[in-house]
DNA sequence: CTGAAACCTGAACCATGATTCAACTCTTGA
DNA sequence: TCAAGAGTTGAATCATGGTTCAGGTTTCAG
C-alpha cells in the first residue's frame, strides 16, 4: 500500500531529535519498525482509526502484538508518526512541480495536478491525515498551518516578483493561503477520493481559469 | 449549546418520511427526545464520537440510559440523526443571505460571513459534520455533494444573468463549486473555528476579492 | 374509572481490543 | 565462545462503554 516511508526517526513524538527509547539499534529491529509502519499505514487507511486494531496491524506485519510495543508506547503513538510523515511526503510531492513552473500561477496549476495525481495514489493516506483532525487534533494543525504559513510566503514573493496581484490589508495573505489551500484539499477530496474519472489535467486547468482570473464576468 | 433543533423527524435513516417504531407519539416522549438530542449535540460537540458516551448523554438529559434506547436504535444513530439536522442548519443559515444579495458575487461574499458567523457561533456542531466523514461517510458525503450541486446550479444561473464569466467546458461549473465550498470550509475552520479574533466582514471581503478578480495582476 | 400503550429506569451483561509481561531467541562486541 | 543487550512472542489482564431487559410509572382513549 505504501512501499516507502522514509523514516527520520522519532516516534512521533515531533521535536526532540534522535533515539527515544523504542529507537531500533540493530539492522533487525529497523526492519521490523519499517513492516510495522507499513502495515499500520495500510490497517488506518482502510479500516481508519478506531476501527483499525493493534492485533491485525502485527498480523499483517507478520509480527507478534508485542513487538508493536517494543516500537510505539500506543496505538496513538504509531498513527502520530504516520501522520507526520504522510504530511512530509505530500509537500515533497507538490512542493518541487511547483517551484519547477516558470510563474507562480502556473505552479499552482502544476501544484493542484501534482496534488490530485498525489491524493489519487494514496487514497488511504490521504484519509489518515484527514482523521488525524479528531484523533490528534494538534498534528493536524500543524499539517495545515504549516502548509498554509508556507503558501502565504510563496504567494508575497510571488507578488513581490509581481506575478501576481496584490492584496488590501496584509492579513489578506494568510486568507488567500487558506482559501486556495482548501480549494485544493475539496478538489482533492471530490476528484482525487471520490472521483477519479476525470483527467487530473482538466480539473487542473479549471481551477486555474478560477483562481487565475476570478468570476467577475470580462469587461 | 444547541438550543433548538426544530426537529422534523425521522430518526436519521434519511429516506422514509414519517413515524418509525420509535417515534415519539406523545408530548412527553417529544420532550424527551428533544432533550437527548440538545445533550448528544453537546457531547459529541465537545468530545466528539468515539470520546462522546451514551452514559453521558443520557446524563445530560437527565434521563436514563434505557430512554435514550426508546429512541434511537444505537449511538450511531443519533449521530446520523444531527448530522442531517446540522446539515440543514447551516444551509437554512447561509442560503437566505446569498439569496438576498443584489447579485451572485455579492451573495458570495454575505455567504461567507453568514457562514463564518454561523462556525463561530456553532463550533461544536461544525465539529460533528466533519466527524461524519468517518462515522458515517454517507451521511458526510452527501451534505457536501449536496452543497456543491446546489452551488453548481446556483452559479450557472448567474452565468446566465450574465453576473459572473463562464468556463471553458461544462464540467467547469461542478469543479467550481467545489473550488469554492473548499474555500469555504478551510476558512470556516482557520477563521471561524481555530481563530475568532478577526471581523468576520473583513476575511469575506478578502476571499471576495480573490474569488472576484482571482490572483492576475492586473493589466 | 380502567386497561393498554407509552415511557422510564438503571443494574447487569458482554464484546472488544489495547496493553502488559515473563519467558525466549538472536546478535554482537570483546 | 559467551554474556549482555536487543528483539520477539502471544496468552492473559483489564478497562471501557454500548446494549439489553425485566419490572415499574404515566398517560389517555373509551
Amino acid at each position: 500500500m505504501t512501499g516507502d516511508l522514509g523514516w527520520d526517526w522519532n516516534n512521533g513524538v515531533t521535536a526532540t531529535p534522535q533515539t527515544s527509547a523504542k529507537t531500533p539499534r540493530t539492522e533487525r529491529g529497523r526492519k521490523t519498525l519499517r513492516l510495522i509502519l507499513d502495515a499500520a499505514a495500510e490497517e488506518f487507511g482502510i479500516r481508519g482509526y478506531h476501527e483499525g486494531s493493534i492485533a491485525r496491524i502485527a498480523q499483517r506485519a507478520g509480527v507478534a502484538i508485542g513487538s508493536f510495543y517494543t516500537y510505539f508506547d500506543s496505538k496513538e503513538a504509531v498513527f502520530r508518526a504516520l501522520v507526520a510523515d504522510m504530511s512530509r511526503q505530500v509537500r515533497e510531492h507538490v512542493v518541487p512541480c511547483i517551484l519547477a513552473a516558470p510563474d507562480r500561477l502556473a505552479g499552482e496549476r502544476a501544484g493542484l495536478a501534482a496534488y490530485l495525481d498525489f491524493v489519487r495514489t494514496h487514497k488511504a493516506l490521504y484519509r489518515i491525515i484527514d482523521e488525524s483532525a479528531f484523533v490528534a487534533e494538534d498534528a493536524y494543525r500543524r499539517h495545515y498551518v504549516d502548509v498554509a504559513d508556507g503558501y502565504a510566503v510563496s504567494l508575497q514573493q510571488a507578488f513581490g516578483r509581481g506575478e501576481i496581484r496584490g492584496g488590501i490589508s496584509d492579513g489578506d495573505w494568510q486568507v488567500r493561503a487558506w482559501a486556495i489551500m482548501g480549494m485544493n484539499v475539496f478538489l482533492g477530496l471530490k476528484f482525487g477520493v471520490w472521483d477519479d474519472s476525470r483527467p487530473v489535467e482538466e480539473i487542473a486547468a479549471a481551477a486555474h481559469a478560477l483562481i487565475a482570473d476570478g468570476l467577475s464576468p470580462p469587461r
